[in-house]
DNA sequence: ACCGATTGACTACATGTGTAGTCTCGACCC
DNA sequence: GGGTCGAGACTACACATGTAGTCAATCGGT
């Protein structure tokens, strides 16, 4: 249970970025952002950075005068928690009936599936199960 | 593309219990809380509902001298919303990874899949499969 | 050496969210 | 009929979030 810290909708925008490349500049992150969406102002992007690295999940390190910036945390850690938080909370935590959704959405294809088995072909199931943590405690 | 009010974590608590089962009276509503999370304060709950009115997301109707809610927006617009918002956010909009994702969690079993498929066989998939629309505006 | 552009630091501010308290009034119990 | 209790109305308040502005130092160019 690795400590993530709760990322925001626009949070998630900028970890994406530097999940798959890093150490990155403000600037450089700033012109990938706007590249995606041209509404981003280079500013806003500067507050999140320094809200990110207040939080936890950026590190940075000053590079002559400016500072390269880094994940702290492992995107599959926020992944995982951010997947638990949704599920729980949109449909009570059990996976059969998001799937269910997706399927009628007809977002999933039977090719997917395939794919999918093909997926548990090659990561067999251990033997004893992860289980999964529930209920995220949000109230204090 | 109905509209569909933005629903917080914890009212998304509340909305569950009303879609399978309405109208229910505040007090009705307050004890099922209750039941599933003791820390639920009814103080809390009531301010809750009140808002999720206020966004037009329930409605209520007088009954004697206590209100009985109902939810004005259907569970499943409010699913698909939620599950496009989250799907942006944390996968980038694509479903493959995300289904990766929880195969790689153990979360989903052979078996599952299997299920899936045969929704799909009693489900068919339309001549013309519709498209997502992509990408929540939250700037303004 | 001076000027403008850039960088990070700090500030601002409306709105949303989680959590709950006070106030008022009518209903019900003795 | 007076007290109590519960319902709803209104208020409170800290923290998060989206969005950006101001300020001061500095770097790079001329």
């Amino acid at each position: 249970m690795k400590f993530v810290p709760r990322i925001s909708d626009t949070e998630w925008e900028i970890m994406r970025i530097l999940w798959p490349k890093h150490p990155l500049t403000a600037s450089e992150i700033i012109e990938q952002l706007a590249a995606a969406d041209p509404r981003w102002h280079p500013k806003t992007a500067r507050t999140l950075l320094a809200r990110l690295v207040r939080k936890g999940a950026l590190d940075y390190e000053a590079r002559g005068r400016t500072y390269v910036y880094s994940p702290l945390v492992a995107e599959e850690d926020c992944v995982a928690t951010a997947s638990n938080s949704f599920l729980d909370r949109v449909f009570g935590g059990s996976l059969k009936p998001m799937l269910a959704h997706f399927v009628e959405q007809q977002k999933l294809t039977r090719q997917d599936l395939v794919e999918l088995e093909k997926m548990l072909d090659e990561n067999p199931p251990p033997a004893a199960p992860k289980k999964r943590e529930k209920n995220g405690d949000h109230r204090h």
